[in-house]
RNA sequence: GGAUGGAUUCCCGAGUGGCCAAAGGGGACAGACUGUAAAUCUGCUGCAAAUUGCUUCGGUGGUUCGAAUCCACCUCCAUCCA
């Protein structure tokens, strides 16, 4: 099976300019791709991930990525997507972001030799002069065209600034920039970005009367139609301080039903074969396949010994048996103790798993909180020092935060 | 530049002088049921030394015994006119 093939088989693609001829052109090789990352935030998270994977699997196949670093666009922020304006980011702040994602990305695609690239389109916007960028390229674009894009329409009942109107022009120079200056002659990027995306392959076009090509990644959806990788406590982080393995393995660990084998599909390498044969499992069997996705994916982005530590602390919590090394652990120093102790709010406050003193209470008065397999009942239980530090302390909140604590 | 409408807690949204830490919904959190799923039901949802105290309704001042609510100025947003 070819990487067009898997990619299909995979629910992978979305939109494509030329399906036959991205077909031929990817299997063969013979494509010089880009894809765009916005440094909005100093990690990658999970919908990067795709991409990521999606780099990795075309340059496995001989193709040329080119991961672009929205360094100058990121100043601008895309409104795809969005029924309100960005808040507006400091150039430090990009700057710094940028760099944190370069590390990130070297984890997964290899820039070794001249096999991939990374650049920064901060070289050749902001050096742009306004008069002469807007008569050499705000001609080809029609504003009454731009309009009826998705991405603007949603945003013509909010309100829309000139600056953000701005973005598909920049995406769009970007493509051409890159053509001419690598001969990037294909664009990839999430289902969000397709009209930015077309902007481009028109320009390239109209300026060069070249041929370019775009094609954009199924977003990866829940079953309830919300983007997966986003937690209420905000995204699911690739960087490992940000979320740390055991959560980015619990994430996964608790996707619904409906969603397993989407997932495992979409973010995994395992063979096709392999994740046909899970798709007829049902009830608790399919609780196996969760398993084998969290662990995949653990392994993906934090490496083996990563995945089987969340594994094992996952058993000896949920299941009974396996390892309580692994746990979340939290230290407390001896300042967090009044008079050689620390009641049971402030131990939960501490461990990070409860935002107030209040809300631990809550969680006490409802039942929600054991230490060492016992309910705690009694909001004001305090524990000293050498309690802690006697035996395993574990702590548990409701029925999937698990916190071990120790004493420095 | 002019006219009008608006800004309320995590989000949506009610509240036009005391009965307001602020209705209702969503979400989150906790409990029951379960498979670490979904659905459903229950509780809960500003902070704290907790039958009490403190801080919140875009910002700053003011009126009042008392202000989310009234007044002045400012900031931001939307719609229409230019």
């Amino acid at each position: 099976m070819k990487i067009y093939e898997e990619l299909q088989a995979r629910g992978l693609l979305a939109q494509l300019t030329d399906p036959e001829e991205i077909r031929e052109l990817i299997n063969e090789g013979k494509a010089t791709f880009y894809i765009g990352f916005d440094p909005t935030a100093d990690s990658l998270h999970v919908g990067h991930f795709m991409a990521l994977c999606l780099m990795k699997r075309l340059q496995e196949a001989g193709n040329k990525p080119i991961a672009l670093i929205g360094g100058g666009t990121a100043m601008i922020g895309d409104p795809s997507g969005r029924s309100d304006m960005r808040s507006m980011m400091t150039k430090e702040t990009i700057a710094h972001n940028c760099e944190c994602f370069k590390k990130q990305m070297s984890r997964f695609i290899d820039f070794s030799g001249d096999k991939a690239l990374m650049v920064n389109n901060a070289d050749w916007l902001t050096g742009l002069n306004y008069i002469e960028f807007i008569r050499d390229i705000g001609t080809h674009f029609s504003v009454n065209r731009m309009l009826t894009a998705e991405c603007y329409k949603q945003r013509m009942e909010k309100g829309l600034s000139f600056l953000e109107f701005n973005y598909m022009i920049m995406q769009s120079y970007d493509f051409l920039e890159l053509y001419k200056r690598y001969g990037c002659n294909m664009q990839f990027g999430g289902d969000d970005q397709w009209s930015n995306m077309l902007g481009g392959t028109e320009l390239i076009r109209r300026k060069l009367g070249k041929d370019a090509y775009a094609m954009t990644i199924t977003l990866l959806l829940n079953s309830e139609g919300k983007k997966m990788g986003k937690t209420q406590k905000g995204a699911v982080w690739l960087d490992p301080n940000k979320t740390s393995p055991f959560e980015f393995y619990q994430y996964w660990r608790n996707v619904a039903d409906a969603d397993v084998l989407k997932c495992l599909r979409m973010l995994t390498f395992l063979p096709l074969e392999q994740i046909d044969e899970m798709d007829g499992w049902e009830g608790s069997q399919l609780n196996e396949a969760k398993e084998i996705l969290a662990y995949e994916l653990t392994n993906l982005v934090h490496g083996e010994e990563e995945a089987q530590k969340a594994k094992e602390a996952a058993k000896a919590l949920f299941a009974g048996g396996g390892s309580l090394e692994n746990m979340p652990t939290v230290t407390l120093e001896e300042s967090h103790f009044m008079e050689g102790n620390i009641d049971i709010l402030g131990i939960l406050v501490t461990a990070g798993m409860a935002a107030s003193r209040s809300e631990a209470r809550r969680a006490v008065e409802q039942g929600g909180v054991t230490i060492k397999g016992e309910k705690v009942t009694d909001v004001k239980k305090a524990y000293s020092m050498d309690e802690i530090a006697a035996e395993e302390f574990i702590v548990k909140k409701g029925k999937k935060s698990f916190k071990k604590i120790v004493v420095k």
